[in-house]
DNA sequence: CATGCAAATGTTACAATGTATCATTTATTA
DNA sequence: TAATAAATGATACATTGTAACATTTGCATG
């Protein structure tokens, strides 16, 4: 680790923070060939810049809110599945919301994930899991005669804050 | 292992396989002073004979085919909240569906559940994640601010079946 | 620049999943 | 048996997601 972007709140804010992960995502559309247009840019900025996991209604939401017109679902649907394709956003499906890809700006390889989720205010922590971790997990998969297709884990989780009793 | 219901295909046939699990279920309800109604048994009774899981809607048509009588969406969600509170059914929050707990006849305690979820056709398998693997999930999971919830891990699969290109 | 094609987005209508609320039935207990 | 609690039913609705077709936008080519 040491350069993934939730780690590192330099100096700029967080909307110049969120700039430089766009530029990011930019760059990774341009040398796939493929096009980060306005509307896949708003969706891919209001997920990086919320703490939390959105679904695809609260995403709506607040790019009304902050854009001024409203996507319709279909479309936000269509999005996010481009968003995913190109591993910029990640859908949570024990909780049917999205979040942006904690590692958009790093130069290191995107391993397994695991992904911890707060039950409570859907707070979202992108971790990897271990190497030999997931290859014991694979290991006991196979043996039951199956094969992973997402090698992506995901837990139902409380944070810290919630735990606490704190309202957000 | 060497005594879960699913290794175990003995002489009798299914029905009586699902009448012994049922037994079971029956003898847990009474240790802990719930009602095993016969709505609740007729639920868990498809859902063990079913090898795939099952959404809410597709129980309730199995139940209509097998006894006859339509149950409400409703009830069939609370009952299945009853029976997995219970621990004799397992919701699968990656797929929405439900089933039956493979160790209901087991005197082995229910250890960490990972579920094995086929994409293709549903099919579902109960296995156990070796303990020291889980440690080391949790321990990277409390590192991060978190606590776990329900420990259970659920994987999207495909089976050997389907890999195959087998049609059910 | 005009034109034509393909990609992206919009519109409409719906399917599937899940729940809040209140009414009714069933079981337990006094 | 009457009172009480637990379980189930009925209705209406909220949320999530998609199919099918229409329209717009970006881009290549003459
Ligand atoms: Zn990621
Ligand atoms: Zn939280
Ligand atoms: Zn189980
Ligand atoms: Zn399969």
């Amino acid at each position: 680790m040491g350069s993934c972007q939730h780690e590192s709140e330099l100096a700029g804010g967080v909307s110049q923070r969120i700039d430089t992960i766009i530029n990011h995502a930019e760059q990774h559309c341009k040398t796939h060939g493929v096009r980060l247009t306005d509307k896949r840019k708003q969706l891919l900025s209001v997920l990086i810049g919320s703490e939390k996991a959105l679904s695809a209604y609260e995403l709506i939401d607040l790019c009304k809110a902050e854009f001024g017109k409203a996507i319709p679902a279909m479309s936000v649907y269509r999005m996010l599945q481009f968003l995913e394709d190109e591993r910029l956003v990640h859908k949570l499906n024990l909780a049917n919301k999205y979040v942006a890809c904690a590692h958009i700006s790093c130069d290191h390889a995107h391993s397994v994930s695991q992904f911890l989720i707060c039950g409570e205010c859907s707070k979202v922590d992108e971790i990897s899991v271990p190497k030999q971790v997931f290859a014991e997990l694979e290991k006991n998969v196979e043996e039951a005669g199956f094969h992973l297709i997402t090698p992506q884990l995901e837990i139902n989780c409380i944070c810290n804050d919630c735990k606490k009793g704190n309202k957000h």
